[in-house]
DNA sequence: TCAATAACTAACCAATCGTTTAGTTATTTA
DNA sequence: TAAATAACTAAACGATTGGTTAGTTATTGA
């Protein structure tokens, strides 16, 4: 019976995202937060609730994008090679000007501070055991290795991943080449 | 002629080092500076001018107190194991909680936005390549290896200590013993 | 011992923070 | 077409932000 929304939630926490994603989640304020998902500070409150509640909602959206490429990964078929792509595919995908603006995960894993908040710091988690399953299951395809191998390796992966998201923010493009090289240079 | 300070400037950077460290740059107020430094804003800002400045000179002591671990690896002769023990240190040296707190400039890299201060940057850049320097001279020291397989090798370590820094945020000991173990196999 | 002076205290500055709310506008169905 | 209702606008909330300043206190060399 009322008027209709004029926004698309998705689309604004698209938005909202990408903000979080450049500044970090203190630096971002619901001032900036109003001008980027180009809506009212009462519309994001009646929609998420709080500065917390839209970077949850962020978050989720940030997964979703970085499945994308993760899916390429799923159904690739070429074992720690298509893990080396993928880590290439990473560096365009944060890819901002002369250097990169991380990984949102990542980003905010160096954030959060002593009181961290519980909630926010269990998403992240969740995230990068998720990602590691995914390593897992690929490294799996390689019968010779022993399930203790695979485990280390898949550990050296994610966290190798999550230095990668850090080192886009101020290491040059061949810095990072010589970086993922190395990584996989027995691959 | 007037009244003597009543607190050492060295002695407070620390501890605002400290907070920095915990806290990160946005998240950490002047009135938590204030408190953390047993000093009023008023000696705080007569002496380091502003919240940036306090920054800065953390930053500064930060690289002192890492540079007493770099030390043990510069009087180090037994190359890139030497290393090795330097990520186990470095675990140790970041050593919070059941987490680490990370690297005070890895952590600054990670928070910094697209309007990052630029002489904040510099600062950071210049640390990394610091140390990058010493890792090459380390490496040098086998001297079957030619210049460019150092030069990589270097960027590998450099980012790889960048990435252990993100790592201790939110990964367990066994995770991050995993990983220095795989980035080390071949040594 | 006392004038000089820097270190200090504490109140205050405007601006901005995340959040709320009173009042207005647009849309819908009965 | 008109009552109902949610979406909206915009002003304001108290708290806190980084930073300043007037006035007080302590120490010093002369």
């Amino acid at each position: 019976m009322p008027r209709t929304k004029q926004y698309n939630e998705p689309e604004v926490i698209e938005k909202a995202m990408n903000l979080f994603w450049r500044n970090g989640y203190e630096t971002t304020s619901m001032q900036m937060l109003e001008k980027e998902m180009g809506i009212n500070k009462f519309s994001i409150y009646s929609s998420f609730g709080s500065k917390k509640g839209v970077f949850l909602e962020s978050l989720k959206c940030y997964k979703q994008k970085l499945n994308r490429l993760l899916n390429k990964l799923k159904t690739a078929e070429n074992g720690a090679l298509g893990i080396k792509q993928y880590f290439y595919d990473f560096i365009d995908f944060t890819k901002e000007t002369e250097y990169g603006k991380g990984c949102l995960v990542t980003n905010t894993a160096n954030e959060i501070g002593e009181d961290a908040d519980e909630q926010i710091k269990a998403s992240l988690i969740a995230f990068t055991e998720e990602v590691k399953q995914l390593f897992i299951k690929i490294l799996k395809q390689d019968t010779t290795k022993d399930i203790a191998t695979i485990e280390q390796q898949a550990d050296f992966l994610i966290i190798s991943m999550f230095g990668l998201s850090s080192a886009t923010r101020i290491f040059n493009k061949k810095q990072l080449d010589n970086y993922i090289e190395n990584i996989f240079k027995n691959t």
